[in-house]
Order: C-alpha cells, then sequence, then structure tokens
DNA sequence: TTTCCACAGGAATTTTTGGAGA
DNA sequence: TCTCCAAAAATTCCTGTGGAAA
C-alpha cells in the first residue's frame, strides 16, 4: 500500500497559485514593465548598465515582474547573441549584514556540498571568495537583492557591488545589481553614496486595486482549479481583503489556496466565501504559531509570563510585573534570568511579532510612566504552541493549571 | 510653572556562541 | 586544541518622556 497518493479533488494545477510560478500575462503593470523592460535594455545590446532600485508595499508585483522579465531576457540574449546571462537571486530576508550577503552569494553560485558557512571567516576573505565565484561565472550576471532593505547600517557591499567591475574587484564579468525593498522610504535611509551606487535607477510599483486583484486571482483560479469549483463572490471576498488590507496579491493568493485547501479536506466539491473566511483565520495563526515556534528560550519564557498573567485574568499587566513573573518562571525550569532591560527588549519584540498588544499608562507622579501588555495571541493557542518545545513543559503545565 | 515618578529605550560595551584554519 | 573571527545576545549606563501633583 502506498503511503501517498495523488490528492484528486477541486485543484487542477495548484501549483499556478504557488510564488514561484510566472504566469505568461503579468497584470496591471504594462507601463511598469515597459519602464522596467527599459533599464534592462542596455543588457541585451551590450551596453553598461545601472543598479536598478524596485521599490513597493508587499504583493504588489515586484518579484515576478523581475522574475518574467529576467527570465525572457536570460533566453532571448542567448537566442540572439549565444550569450549565457546568469540570473543569481538572493533573498535578503534574514541577512542584515554585507558579510551575510556575500556568504549567501556564495552559496547561490556553489554547489550545496561546497556551501560555506555563515560565520569563522576573515571578512576580507569572505568578499574575496565571493568576488573570484561571480568571476568564475564570466560574461553576464545579474544580482537580484529581494528585501534588500533588511540589510542594515552594515552597507558596505551594497556600495562595492555594483562598481564591482569600475573597481577591478572582476575581471571577466558583468554584473547589474537589482535591489528590491518593500520599504518605500529605503533609500531616504541610505548614506548619499549608497544610494547613488544601488539606486542608478529607481522604480516604484503602486498597490493594486481591488479591480486588478479581482483580474490577477481570477486568472489563476481559471488555471489552478477544476472548472465550476469556485463559488460566485469567492475571488471578490480574496479581492476584498486583500486590498482592504494593503493590495497584496500574495495574501490573496494564499487565502484562496488555504480555501481551496480546506475544501479539498472535507471532500466538498466547491470553494465557499465560508471557507476563505476560514482560510484567513488559519494564515494568522499559522503565522502566530510560526513566531512563537521561533522565539529564544527567553522570548519564551517572556511571553509565557504574559500567559499566566491572561490566565488569570490579571492583564492588561505592567512591565515591572511582567518581569517580576519572569523571574520566577525562569527559576522554575532552572534558567539564569536576564536583566529587566533586556526582557523590555524582549518584549518589543513580541509586540513586533503581534503576539502582544502595548498600551501606555501614566499616572505622573503617583506611579510615573510605563506600559501595560496583553496577550494578543489566543491563549490556549499559544500554549499549545508553546507545549511543542520540551524545556517549556513545566511552565505548560502550570499554565494549564490555572485553567 | 516646576517637580517628580517610573520607566522607556538609545548607545556603548561585554559575553556567549559557533565556525574556520593552523 | 588553540586562536581568530563575526554575529547575536545580554549588560551597563545614561538621558528622555509626559502627565499628575505640588
Amino acid at each position: 500500500m502506498p503511503v501517498f497518493e495523488p490528492s484528486e479533488g477541486i485543484f487542477d494545477r495548484a501549483y499556478v497559485l504557488s510564488e514561484d510560478y510566472i504566469p505568461d500575462v503579468i497584470r496591471g503593470r504594462d507601463e511598469d514593465i515597459q519602464r522596467y523592460k527599459n533599464l534592462l535594455q542596455p543588457i541585451m545590446d551590450g551596453r553598461d548598465t545601472k543598479s536598478i532600485l524596485l521599490y513597493g508595499k508587499t504583493g504588489v508585483g515586484k518579484t515576478v515582474t523581475t522574475r518574467y522579465l529576467t527570465q525572457h531576457l536570460e533566453r532571448d540574449i542567448n537566442e540572439y547573441h549565444g550569450i549565457n546571462l546568469n540570473t543569481i537571486w538572493v533573498l535578503c530576508e534574514n541577512i542584515n549584514t554585507s558579510y551575510q550577503l556575500a556568504g549567501a552569494i556564495i552559496n547561490e553560485i556553489r554547489e550545496p556540498e561546497n556551501h560555506i558557512t555563515p560565520t569563522g571567516y576573515p571578512s576580507e576573505q569572505m568578499f574575496r571568495m565571493m568576488y573570484d565565484e561571480l568571476d568564475s561565472l564570466g560574461e553576464h550576471v545579474i544580482i537580484v537583492l529581494d528585501e534588500v532593505d533588511n540589510i542594515g547600517t552594515d552597507d558596505k557591499l551594497l556600495y562595492e557591488l555594483p562598481r564591482a567591475g569600475s573597481n577591478n574587484r572582476l575581471q571577466d564579468t558583468k554584473i547589474t545589481v537589482i535591489g528590491i525593498s518593500n520599504d518605500l522610504r529605503f533609500t531616504d535611509n541610505l548614506r548619499q553614496k549608497v544610494k547613488s551606487s544601488l539606486a542608478q535607477r529607481e522604480l516604484q510599483f503602486p498597490p493594486y486595486d481591488a479591480n486588478e486583484l479581482n483580474e490577477i486571482l481570477r486568472d489563476r483560479a481559471e488555471i489552478a482549479f477544476h472548472d465550476g469549483v469556485i463559488e460566485n463572490g469567492v475571488i471578490e471576498l480574496c479581492s476584498a481583503i486583500s486590498a482592504n488590507d494593503v493590495g497584496d496579491a500574495r495574501q490573496g493568493l494564499d487565502i484562496l489556496t488555504e480555501a481551496g485547501e480546506i475544501a479539498n479536506r472535507e471532500d466538498s466539491e466547491v470553494v465557499t466565501e465560508e471557507h476563505v473566511y476560514r482560510a484567513r483565520d488559519a494564515l494568522e495563526q499559522d503565522l502566530i504559531n510560526d513566531s512563537i515556534g521561533d522565539l529564544t528560550t527567553q522570548g519564551k519564557l517572556v511571553l509565557c509570563s504574559i500567559l499566566y498573567f491572561e490566565r488569570s485574568n490579571e492583564t492588561p499587566v505592567r512591565s515591572k510585573d511582567v518581569y517580576d513573573k519572569y523571574i520566577k518562571l525562569a527559576e522554575y525550569i532552572d534558567t539564569s534570568p536576564v536583566t529587566q532591560r533586556r526582557v523590555r527588549d524582549h518584549l518589543g519584540d513580541l509586540k513586533m511579532q503581534s503576539l502582544i498588544l502595548e498600551s501606555t499608562k501614566n499616572t505622573g507622579r503617583q506611579e510615573g510612566r510605563y506600559k501595560e501588555y496583553k496577550s494578543y495571541a489566543d491563549v490556549d493557542s499559544a500554549i499549545s504552541e508553546l507545549d511543542k518545545d520540551g524545556t517549556m513543559e513545566p511552565i505548560v503545565e502550570l499554565l494549564e493549571a490555572l485553567n
């Protein structure tokens, strides 16, 4: 008996809904694509190119458009000139220094068995290895730095990389750097010399409106699902939810995919609006669970402290009391507690991840100014997620006992 | 209008962790 | 095993904040 069998049901070609799928037609971006194409044309003509910085909010088509154009450029330049154009795609999501970026570029070029480790090399050695790898590719290379705004103030490479040819760091390879940023004010925060190197040409992608989202989702749904399985109003609802948020097509596609999977699991023959609402909630919960799973032990302890007060109906709770409880919980599992200052940082991180809510109180001379916290995540779900980490088991039992 | 409270959080520094290479 | 290296986590020190009370 096989363990897995092809799942039948409402999906026809589900991969069409994935992030990696590049459609034949990019909707709602005609003018942007033409301008982008003009900036890449010098590569086709064998002329020097400028670095390009593309920015716009999440899910407005920056990545898919870049993939679409670089893929066509690779094919066309090979057909007309017999030149091999390499595109190196680096997702800078977890990269915040030039050192880490150099390591990521090396690993993009190398085979997995030759990947390097993220630390241990002197900086200059790391940069030299990166330029050697790039030079070994020869001809023309496009380096796409997706979510480049994650690279903070350590931006040496963002300045150097676009100038690598003119600075003789590369002998045999020409490179073009494309930066993609979700932060509309990214260039405002760049040092002038980095800006003039990385963002010689800029392109901004505006958010999609509900009609454009509708078109995108409908196009994909027609291929991804069997005929007639999407009930009237489902596409419009997915578009409306994502347009109402930030005009994010990725979010709309994720909700549609999840709604389809829920319908599939329940052997439903159609995807309904109710599936869409449940999909939205499930995706939100997944995000929270992922955030909890990624917390350090100290971060989990701080969250446990707030969950303790939540279970005791004593929220919102001020930071001082969170710290006192945190100390007790740390002792409870034999972990050395960190300082109050550090716990404030952890509270800030938990707030950033939408796991807790924060409000400021000020009682003047009486008790001064302080912050209060309560859980934003569903308490039962948060506790069950914490339960997956064995080290938190005694505290999870304590929290369960409060129920 | 000034003082005071209790933190909040920025900046600099130190410690810890994990990896490379001799 | 030891030294070097970079990143991340944590600590220490300090100034800033804003509203009620004086």
